[in-house]
RNA sequence: GCCGACGUAGCUCAAUCGGCCGAGCAACCGCCUUGUAAGUGGUAGGUUAUGGGUUCGAUUCCCAUCGUCGGCUCCA
């Protein structure tokens, strides 16, 4: 069942920074995924704008000073276990903080278990937090042992990078912060005393492999996560949390609702579907499928193998080839899984032969399964595989056409999204910013901005914008949606493309006769059906709404005798398109019903003497509800009714 | 890819110091014919992920490979 969380309203303020850190509490694990993009974009900057706006609030916050401080205590205790440990970061994160160490050995979760029992000595000796301020040789001399102390005030002394990475302006002061025995280079703020941190309110949470910067060329350093708030309650709500995510986690969900497993045998990140499974994929594809038919999308079919040589036009080769799979050779020519439709869908643009300003737009949508070679550690369930379905479209318009093309897919997303009840969502509209990365022609891109915008604001999304994070080619649109457990993940994207069609000799002839370049819309809605349905079966936790669920009704016969009685209903509904299971088993009635509920049946129609007599079923519902016996009509008309509504 | 942990029956887990690998659920075969979250008896199920090493003897110790998980702010 989905954990009530307060109304949240469909859109939010666009000034209001959403809580991207959020010290109410999400679980550490659910830092927002970025969703794959399209296409040619720049190795994402950190969202400097994004990140000051929501980092204001929480470095003022008293949370932000205990986290810090409980980062210090925590280092403390690990200096205390190894002296000649060297120190790097620590700073407080969402839910919590973490330290960097490089350590002599590999931390056990044994070590953990002590380092937590160290730091709670040190709260108790309630320890002052003393400020000390000096000179970058003074600071040089005071960490002569810890090289990457050195290294972040020489970064310092400089004006190059703060401990994020993020350019330095002015050359800050450099401080230090003491407690106890426990001396660290830090800004702050912290709190006045160890005392301030409440022992029953911190918990070490793992130990993790991390690049020192986040670099793989630089060491990999031990980083210990914990976590701290100003109340034990607050520490128990947050674990709490940890554990219903658990519990919806897609992965173990998938396995016990027997949707989709994977195979060491056909290989990491390629997942399997089970009936169950593919009847939702099935569902989820005609529904976006129908939706986009609706809204004058035509469906096109580009095949899985593309010659190299095309990716090498479109400019995905070069930035790309390490993500694809390795090549097919045949003879002297090289395919290639395909690993994205927007270079297959415009030659299919020119294959169509000579085309008019007045055939456009003309929207390409394809769900085709796309082959990405994604690192072997960063597969992730169905949220991260190598064989992916996008649900994909191209738009080729004339720049006039952007805004209005713009809307069409902002209207089928919105849609798309609240039939999945993902009524929270905001969109980062990504503009350009200074630098030379961007397709140089000023005019068209203040236009599309100009377009975007408008289009964004007459139909009333809820946006903020990011300028710096547009991809090179063009402005964009993100869609970011949070889940019922607050969790915000990337899903829905447009992208406005200024130079593939070019670069692929895309063109139209406009009315004054000139061959012109189209502008194409990439979007997709929910993104890729794998990724989507493994976001939806912990948006609601298995029990999927009616209109998607596998099955939809289990008939439970009480006794045998009424096992023909319901084979006759079930031929019924489901030549009324009901999907239906009979519970034929010589189990007893009560454990159909638990088998049932278990799998998030939306309706168990329970079957005994009374029902066989008068023609009806009695009604339970996953939710433990019991609307009793009613007519075959009734039960109809109501699931109907809910089938309708998306229920 | 890198760091760390893990891999025992379909699932969830157990197995002392290195000494014949065990239980619940599921499956299968019976009995019961059931009224809103587990009726009952039995049967079967394993080269302990794979390959190698140490040892009289390896689930247990060592090495490699594969996979999974947590990270590495990372992706068209």
């Amino acid at each position: 069942m989905p954990v009530s969380r307060p109304a949240a309203a469909v859109t939010c303020s666009g000034d209001i920074p959403h809580q991207g850190i959020n010290p109410g509490g999400t679980a550490k694990t659910l830092s927002p995924r970025n969703g794959r993009e399209f296409y040619l974009t720049q190795p994402p900057l950190r969202r400097r704008e994004e990140r000051g706006r929501m980092e204001e609030h929480y470095e003022q916050s008293k949370l932000y000073r205990i986290r810090h401080s409980a980062a210090h205590i925590m280092a403390q205790a690990v200096m205390e276990l190894f002296p000649d440990g060297k120190v790097t970061i620590g700073p407080p994160i969402e839910d919590g903080f973490y330290y960097d160490f490089d350590l002599p050995r590999a931390l056990t979760p044994e070590d953990l278990a002590g380092i937590e029992k160290r730091m709670r000595q040190i709260i108790a000796g309630r320890h002052q937090f003393v400020r000390r301020e000096l000179s970058a040789d003074e600071a040089r001399q005071f960490f002569q042992d810890q090289p990457y102390k050195v290294e972040l005030i020489d970064g310092l002394d400089k004006g190059g990078q703060d401990e994020y990475g993020n350019p330095i302006v002015e050359r800050p002061v450099i401080s230090t912060y003491t407690h106890d025995s426990f001396t660290d280079l830090c800004r702050g703020p912290h709190v006045e005393n160890t005392g301030q941190i409440n022992p029953s309110a911190i918990k070490l949470m793992s130990v993790a492999g991390a690049y020192w910067r986040g670099d793989e060329k630089r060491p990999m350093l031990q980083r210990i996560y914990g976590t701290a708030w100003e109340t034990p309650k607050e520490l128990e709500e947050y674990l709490w949390k940890l554990e219903e995510a658990k519990k919806r986690d897609h992965r173990k969900l998938g396995k016990e609702l027997g949707l989709f497993y994977f195979s060491e045998d056909v290989g990491p990140g390629l997942p399997l579907f089970t009936p169950k499974g593919e009847m939702l994929r099935h569902l989820m594809e005609t529904y976006v499928r129908d939706v986009q038919t609706r809204y004058g999308f035509q469906h096109v079919w580009t095949g899985n193998l593309v010659k190299e040589d095309l990716y090498k036009r479109s400019g995905h080769y070069e930035n790309y080839k390490d993500a694809m799979f390795p090549p097919m050779v045949d003879e002297n020519i090289a395919f290639r899984l395909k690993p994205m439709n927007c270079p297959s869908h415009m030659t299919l643009f020119n294959e169509m032969g000579r085309h008019s300003y007045r055939e456009l737009p003309l929207r390409f949508a394809e769900f085709a399964t796309l082959y990405r070679y994604e690192k072997t550690g960063e597969l992730n369930g169905l949220t991260r595989v190598r064989a992916l379905t996008q649900d994909d479209c191209h738009t080729f318009c004339t720049p006039e056409q952007i805004e209005s093309e713009f809307s069409l897919d902002l209207q089928v997303i919105k849609e798309v999204l609240q039939r999945y009840r993902f009524t929270d969502y905001r969109v980062r509209l990504s503009l350009r910013g200074e630098g030379g990365k961007y397709v140089q022609d000023p005019e068209k891109w203040d236009k599309a901005e100009a377009a975007l915008r408008s289009a964004l604001q007459a139909n009333h999304v809820d946006y903020y914008e990011a300028s710096g994070e547009a991809a090179f080619y063009g402005p964009k649109a993100d869609f970011m949606a949070r889940d019922v457990l607050g969790r915000e993940w990337q899903l829905s994207t447009i992208q406005v493309d200024f130079i593939q069609p070019a670069r692929l000799g895309c063109s139209y002839i406009s009315d004054d006769g000139m061959e012109h370049t189209p502008v194409v819309l990439h979007r997709a809605v929910t993104g890729t059906t794998e990724r989507f349905l493994g976001v939806i079966i912990e948006h609601f936790a298995g029990a999927f709404p009616v209109w998607l669920s596998p099955v939809q009704t289990v008939l439970i016969p009480i006794a045998d005798r009424h096992v023909e009685y319901c084979r006759s209903l079930a031929a019924r509904l489901k030549a009324l398109g009901l999907r239906v299971e009979v519970d034929e088993r010589g189990e007893r009635m009560n454990s159909k019903i638990r088998d049932a509920q278990k799998q998030k049946v939306p309706y168990m129609l329970v079957v005994g003497d009374q029902e066989m007599e008068n023609g009806q079923v009695a009604l339970r519902l996953r939710n433990g509800e019991n609307p009793g016996a009613m007519s075959v009509d009734d039960f109809l008309t109501r699931a109907n009714r809910e089938i309708e509504a998306g229920d």
